[in-house]
RNA sequence: GGGGCGGUAGCUCAGCCGGUUAGAGCAGGGGACUCAUAAUCCCUGGGUCGCGGGUUCGAGUCCCGCCCGCCCUACCA
C-alpha cells in the first residue's frame, strides 16, 4: 500500500470550462479511483487559478469585476465533478482559499536564498501584458509599446540545472510520456537561465500576491499557480509533510504546453525550498474539435450571451491554445474575436456533452480514443460511434443477453457452478489495467477491460446456452454462472474508468435472483426511418460535415 | 531560427533495442445464429509504411536532406 498524492493543472478561469480540461481531469481521476481500488492511500486535488492577468482582462472585457468574474467561473469548474463524476478530494482557488496566499507567502521566504532583484528594461505591450523585442509596434494591437523600466524578483534556476538534468535522466522524476522526456531534457541541457517571479503592482493591475515584504511587487502567476500542488496541502501550517514528502508519490498530471513549467521550475522551485520534487509527470496532449484547436473564439459567446472571452487558456495546460495572441495560433479569428459561426461551440462544453451523451460516453470517448502521443480531434460523430459499438453493443448487449438468459432459463436465479474458459482473459484484464495505468496508458488500459467482453461474447456464441436449455443440458448451469460471475468482474473493473456505468453493471448483476435486464446504454447513433427527428437528437453536436460550414 | 514529436490500409491507430509473406479496431463485403439494445459470432483487408538519398546480407524500424502537421523556445536590433 502507497501513499498518492495526484493532481491536475488549475486552469484559468477567464472562460468556461472545455473538453480539454475535462481529459485531464478524467485521467487523474481514473488514476486516482484506481489507486484507491488498490488500496492506496490517496489524494486527488485539483482547484483553479484565479490570479493570472487573463482573469483581469476578461472582466474588464465583459465590464465586471475581477472578483465576480473569477468566483463565477470558478464555479463552472467546481461544478465539473458532478457531471464528469470526479472523485476529487479537494479543490483550492488561488484567490479565494485561505490556505492558499498564505501558503505562497511562506513558499517564497522559503526560497529566498535563490531570490534577488534585478533592473529589467523593455518594451511592453499593455493589451497584450507582455514584453516585446522590437522597438515596433505592437503585433497584436498596431498600438505602440512602452518602454518599461522596472526592478522585478528573479529565481536563480541556473543553478539547479545539473541537478535537474540528473532527476529526470535518472527517472526520479519520470516524465511520461518518453517523447516529453527527452524533449525536457534536451531543454535543460541547451541551458537554463533566471526567471523573472514578479512584476509591478502597475503590470498586475493590483491583481494577485504581492511579494512578501516587497508591497509594491506581485508574485508572478506561475510561481503562484504551481504553489497549489503545495498550498493546497496546508504548507502555510507546515501541515504538508503527510502528503508531500511522505507520500510515496507525488504525481502531476497536465498538458504538454506547460510541461517545462511542472519540470523545471516548478522542481527547481522545490529544491529551493528544500522540499522533494515530483516523482511522476504525466503529460497529455491536445484535443481539436471538429478539427478546430480549442480556441478563444471559438469559446465566444459561450458565456451567457456576455461574449465571454476566452480561452481556458491555462496553468491548465489542457487547454489547446495556451498564449492566445502571443503564441503564433493559427487561428486567424481570434484576434478580433469574432465567433466561429461554423464551429460546434457546445461540442467543447463537457457538461453539454454529459447532458447530451451521459457521462460514461463522454469518459469511455476520453479515455478510449486519446492516444498517449499526438492531438487526438474529437467530434460527437466520434463519440457515439465508440458508445454505441463498444458500450452499447459489446459491454451493455453482453450484460443484457446474460441477465435475460438467467431469467429466460432460470427464473432469474443465479447458479452456482461455473466453468473456467473466461478465466484466463479476467486474469490477463487485472494486471494489464496496472501495467497500462502506470505506464499512462488509457487506450490499452480500457482496451484490457473491454476485451473480456468481447471474450465474453464469443463465449456465448460458441457455447450456445440456448441449444444447453432445449437439449437440458446440465452444462446450462455453469455457463451463466460463469457469464453472470464475468459481468460482475467487469463491473469492477470498469469501476476506475465508468463509476456510473459500473454500478449499474453490478446492479444488474447482483444478488441470488437478478432483476429484470435493462439496457444499460441506449444507443445515440440516428436510428429507424425517420432521420427528421434523428437529426434532432444531434442537433446540438451537427456532424463536422455539416456543421462545419453551415453558418459561415 | 533552434529544439521535441508526429506523418503506416477509406477512417482512428499498434508496430520495443533493424530480420520470415507490415498488424488491430471501425467502416465496407459475405456468411452463421437467435439469448440479447436489428445486438452477437465467423470469414474477408493486399496499403509507394510523407518524399529523396545513404548505411547494411537485410530498414516503417538506423543516418542525412526535404515537405507537411503539432508543441516548446527564440526572434543576430
Amino acid at each position: 500500500m502507497s501513499r498518492i498524492l495526484l493532481t491536475t493543472t488549475i486552469p484559468y478561469v477567464n472562460a468556461r470550462p472545455h473538453l480539454g480540461f475535462a481529459l485531464e481531469l478524467v485521467q487523474a481521476d481514473v488514476l486516482a479511483r484506481h489507486h484507491r481500488l488498490l488500496g492506496d492511500e490517496v489524494r486527488f486535488q485539483t482547484g483553479t487559478d484565479d490570479n493570472s492577468l487573463k482573469n483581469v482582462r476578461a472582466a474588464e472585457a465583459e465590464g465586471i469585476a475581477v472578483r465576480d468574474l473569477v468566483d463565477r467561473n470558478a464555479a463552472e469548474f467546481a461544478r465539473l465533478a458532478g457531471p464528469l463524476s470526479l472523485s476529487c478530494d479537494d479543490f483550492i482557488r488561488t484567490s479565494a482559499d485561505p490556505r492558499h496566499r498564505s501558503g505562497v507567502e511562506r513558499f517564497w521566504r522559503a526560497c529566498s536564498a535563490d531570490l534577488y532583484r534585478r533592473h529589467y528594461e523593455g518594451l511592453y505591450c499593455v493589451g497584450c501584458e507582455q514584453f516585446y523585442p522590437s522597438d515596433e509596434q505592437c503585433p497584436e494591437h498596431d498600438a505602440p509599446l512602452q518602454r518599461v523600466s522596472e526592478e522585478n524578483w528573479f529565481f536563480r534556476l541556473s543553478r539547479y540545472r545539473d541537478e535537474l538534468y540528473g532527476l529526470i535522466d535518472s527517472g526520479r522524476i519520470r516524465v511520461e510520456p518518453a517523447e516529453r522526456r527527452n524533449e525536457i531534457l534536451a531543454f535543460i541541457a541547451a541551458g537554463l537561465s533566471d526567471f523573472s517571479v514578479s512584476r509591478s503592482q502597475a503590470r498586475a493591475r493590483g491583481w494577485g500576491i504581492p511579494v512578501p515584504g516587497d508591497p509594491g511587487q506581485v508574485i508572478y502567476v506561475w510561481w503562484d499557480a504551481l504553489g497549489n500542488y503545495l498550498t493546497a496541502l496546508d504548507y502555510a501550517k507546515g501541515e504538508h509533510g503527510h502528503w508531500w514528502s511522505g507520500a510515496d508519490r507525488r504525481i502531476h498530471v497536465l498538458g504538454k504546453g506547460v510541461l517545462r513549467f511542472h519540470a523545471v521550475y516548478w522542481p527547481a522551485m522545490l529544491l529551493s525550498a528544500g522540499e522533494v520534487p515530483p516523482t511522476d509527470i504525466l503529460v497529455h496532449d491536445y484535443l481539436t474539435v471538429d478539427g478546430r484547436k480549442i480556441s478563444k473564439s471559438a469559446l465566444s459567446g459561450v458565456g451567457g450571451g456576455q461574449g465571454a472571452p476566452g480561452v481556458l487558456s491555462a496553468v491548465g495546460g489542457a487547454s489547446a491554445e495556451v498564449c492566445p495572441g502571443a503564441s503564433g495560433s493559427l487561428d486567424v479569428s481570434g484576434r478580433s474575436g469574432g465567433g466561429l459561426a461554423g464551429t460546434d461551440l457546445s461540442a467543447v462544453d463537457p457538461i453539454g456533452l454529459v447532458e447530451a451523451y451521459g457521462v460514461d460516453a463522454v469518459r469511455w470517448w476520453l479515455l478510449r480514443e486519446v492516444p498517449r502521443v499526438g492531438d487526438v480531434d474529437f467530434t460527437a460523430r466520434r463519440l457515439i460511434a465508440r458508445h454505441d459499438g463498444e458500450l452499447a453493443d459489446g459491454l451493455g448487449n453482453l450484460v443484457n443477453r446474460v441477465v435475460s438468459m438467467v431469467h429466460r432459463y432460470r427464473d432469474g436465479i443465479v447458479p452456482e457452478a461455473r466453468e473456467t474458459a473466461l478465466d484466463e482473459v479476467r486474469g490477463q484484464a487485472r494486471g494489464l489495467v496496472i501495467e497500462a495505468l502506470e505506464a499512462f496508458d488509457f487506450r490499452a488500459a480500457t482496451a484490457a477491460v473491454y476485451a473480456v467482453a468481447e471474450e465474453a461474447n464469443r463465449y456465448v456464441n460458441r457455447v450456445e446456452p440456448w441449444r444447453l436449455a432445449r437439449e437440458g443440458s446440465p452444462r446450462l448451469d455453469a455457463v451463466l454462472g460463469t457469464l453472470v460471475a464475468t459481468c460482475r468482474e467487469l463491473a469492477d473493473l470498469l469501476a476506475p474508468f465508468l463509476p456510473d456505468a459500473s454500478v449499474r453493471i453490478a446492479g444488474q448483476c447482483r444478488g441470488e435472483r437478478l432483476a429484470d435486464p435493462v439496457p444499460l446504454f441506449p444507443h445515440h447513433r440516428p436510428r429507424g426511418p425517420a432521420p427528421a427527428r434523428a437529426s434532432s437528437v444531434l442537433s446540438s453536436h451537427p456532424s463536422p460535415v455539416t456543421a462545419g460550414r453551415a453558418g459561415g
